[in-house]
DNA sequence: GCAGGTAGCGGAAGGGCTTCCGCTTAATCT
DNA sequence: AGATTAAGCGGAAGCCCTTCCGCTACCTGC
């Protein structure tokens, strides 16, 4: 049965390589603009990725839809695709600070940090809402967890931190700061959240 | 302009009210019922409100789409307003427990008890992130604030909670609840959270 | 009862995401 | 170079939510 030549399969195609990145392009472009300034009353668009639908992104690339959903299947993966770098930065973040920080002091900076990276652009949320939930078919979610990971066993190996915290429970808890409306004083709310989930995750002082 | 007559609005019209029932009670009956078991493959279905779309609620309730949604504006207001005596229920509850018990034990059943709805009926979420996010133009949101309010200030004048928590903080935290995916070992992640978020809340005493 | 007027009705239509499938065409083999 | 073959392409089509608007039929005042 089908005994396994030189190569398994063939090279990918050219003009598929160029597709995919013409797409990308695209797809920044698109997301990283201001909604329109037209005079559609429907939309929210808040700013960013909300407003731009895939029709538009496959016609602005020159591709037939299908072609689109051949490199990305989803939506969201392409916007996952599209963020890869930025939420790598986070990650790698992570791991600067546990290094260079006391540990308590670490999570904090990094907690506002992840904060202020949603608030940025909004629309972001559905990323990190990707690289979240599910998580099952997310590049993103491994190293995010173990970044987190990594600032929680500085903690616990310092006593600040409680012990056998689960990585996914705070990204859980982390991934409500995205759903804070942006506009309001969001930050100010961001803030106060961040400061209860970190008091959830410290120890407990002994009581009198 | 307009001087008030002695009826500013005609009366609704018997066909709208029966309309109204007829729509709820096909929706309540087609949201309970578990996602058919027919050979689709494209939805997810994980049981109960997914999976039932407003055209084919329509449909069951012979009348046309336009009707529907003229009695309600989206689909979340529909299940919002399904499940308000449900949720109702919840709120109740939460004044029921903070006049029994000690503060931080009324707290922790609340928490537990929402926890135990969310799960039950995986499909809630949308209501509860209905009656969470905009809140603007929910008539679930005031009072469920109200009822933590409550739960809140019990908390602070025994000294057991921080003074000034911002019930909507607390809200949004439980949100992350209904996220939860259900199947998996979902009841111990949830109570998980609970503690961690529990203990965000609490007072800490003085370090040594 | 009956005429009037408006609340309510129905369903076509618009825009979105995703799937499907026959046709093209670049990579590979001879 | 020519033949072969499957990866890749394009866009029609399906399903969803929601909006719009002409027509109907139910309350109301006479």
């Amino acid at each position: 049965m089908t005994p396994p030549s030189r190569r398994a399969t063939r090279a990918t195609r050219t003009d598929a390589l160029t597709n995919r990145a013409r797409i990308l392009a695209v797809a920044g472009e698109a997301f990283a603009a201001p909604s329109e300034a037209s005079g559609a009353p429907g939309a929210s668009g808040v700013s960013g990725v909300s407003g731009v639908s895939m029709t538009a992104i496959a016609k602005l690339a020159g591709v037939g839809v299908g072609t689109l959903y051949r490199h990305f299947p989803t939506r969201e993966a392409l916007i996952v695709e599209l963020y890869h770098q930025e939420i790598q930065k986070v990650i790698d973040l992570a791991h600067t600070l546990a290094a260079d920080l006391p540990p308590l002091e670490a999570l904090r900076r990094w907690f506002e940090e992840v904060a202020r990276y949603g608030k940025l652009k909004y629309g972001v949320s559905e990323v990190i809402h990707a690289a979240t939930n599910g998580g099952l078919d997310d590049k993103n979610y491994e190293p995010f967890l173990r970044a987190i990971a990594v600032l929680l066993d500085a903690g616990t190996a310092s006593g600040d931190l409680k012990p056998g915290i689960e990585p996914e429970d705070v990204l859980l808890q982390l991934s409500v700061l995205w759903r804070i409306p942006p506009s309001d004083n969001g930050t100010a709310r961001a803030a106060r959240v961040l400061a209860l989930i970190l008091d959830g995750l410290r120890t407990r002082p002994a009581n009198p």
